[in-house]
DNA sequence: TGAGGTTAGATTGTATGCAATAGTCTCAGA
DNA sequence: TCTGAGACTATTGCATACAATCTAACCTCA
């Protein structure tokens, strides 16, 4: 395995369940299992620590962070702030494009980018292969946030939307299918230039997914799927 | 120097303004420059790639993030509602002892902690150094956060006030002195258990302190300090 | 029996050396 | 003069080897 993507790996196991938090991580055992030395593992280590997906002592070594599962209604509304802000500012941007006539050719990959995203989830709702949504759901939403231009929102929305995507962990959201359409509506108050309109509804639609992550979870108590 | 701290550094180089936005990172010369050798400098370029203080790409380098002055605002927004979250949370454990009468000995540590903090903020201000004034101030928020128990919430308060205190880089705050008292009546609506009023506390706290900022940088505007 | 010090093993931290890649510079050809 | 192909160099990515430190088991002694 390429070894410069060992981290998305561990990431992945840690996100998945697969790593449950408390587990220790020994860097030769890592090594030895994605058939790398303990070098990329060790720098891949640095970062899920400074992510907060695990936590180090020095000379002691790593354990996969607990769950932010008792923080669930923190998360979400720091998520609707931040995802308002990069919203407001990718429709700023897109009036400052629209006046000013600058070619940035970044923006304009990232733009085509999105309606390849938004085709792409339209298929995959048809065809009914609504596991393949959370990632494009995922995609849409990081690239709203690179048309902001911003590189500390960006790094913001990673280390927030990872432990967000933590919480799902281990249930398959069924929102998805309601709550792609929305994605248009926000991309053309951006494309707009409207910056309090797009950014109100980023976070009426990040909201949205809050209450239906709680009203599952409610379900899932109710039915006694835990305890 | 002990290569355990040699991301230390680095950040405070960057954020102190040392290093400027766009410097290329050559990771023999910084390995030179701290007489380590490369493995502790690359890992501390992992550390700040997350935290977003340094754009990094393979096999070319890394370079240091552009400053996030842009997003100020944003920042403070997000900002009052990540530290609202961690007065409130912490609030919850303090009632949920004062009831349930746990020990908790590492709650006792930090607690006991910010006592000496408050106090050595006094005293740094009767002697008039404000300069100390900053670092404690930015211990005071951390311990509430340690307060509040979640790993998530510290390691987002971790991430935004390093940006934070980025965008201070050139500037000496005055607020210190007018905002420190308010210290002490949101740990004391921690200490009592109320949660939505240490909420409300500790959100206003910031709020000022993001007015005091603008103000700050409306005066340097006014006064030519930069264009 | 138990408390405290001690040593062995395991694990992390770092240095060195080599492999892989990107950017640059040169030079031939049109 | 411009363009493109190719080698060259600087820099990053990684594997191996060794040093520093922690943890736990054991042993000593009261």
């Amino acid at each position: 395995m390429s070894p410069l993507v060992v981290g998305a790996r561990i990431r992945a196991d840690i996100i998945s369940g697969v790593l449950e938090p408390g587990t220790k991580l020994r860097e030769t055992a890592l090594a030895e299992q994605y058939a790398v030395s303990r070098i990329p593992v060790r720098e891949a280590l640095r970062s899920l620590e400074a992510e907060g997906l695990v936590e180090s002592r020095p000379y002691v070594g790593s354990i996969v962070a607990p769950s932010p599962i008792e923080d669930a209604e923190d998360l979400f509304e720091i998520r609707i702030v931040l995802e308002s802000a990069t919203a407001r500012r990718a429709a700023k941007r897109a009036a400052a494009h629209a006046g000013g006539g600058e070619p940035d050719p970044r923006w304009r990959t990232v733009r085509k980018e999105i309606n390849e995203i938004l085709e792409a989830g339209d298929a995959v709702i048809a065809e009914g292969r609504f596991e393949d949504l959370a990632v494009l759901n995922m995609r849409f939403h990081f690239a709203i946030a690179e048309l902001s231009g911003s590189l500390s929102l960006i790094s913001l929305l990673r280390q927030i939307s990872g432990k967000i995507e933590w919480l799902y962990s281990l249930n398959v959201s069924r929102r998805g299918t309601q709550a792609w359409p929305e994605h248009r509506a926000i991309l053309a108050a951006v494309d707009a230039g409207q910056e309090t309109n797009a950014a109100a509804l980023m976070g009426a639609h990040v909201a949205r997914s809050r209450d239906a992550y709680f009203a599952m979870m409610a379900e899932r108590a109710e039915s006694g799927v835990d305890e």
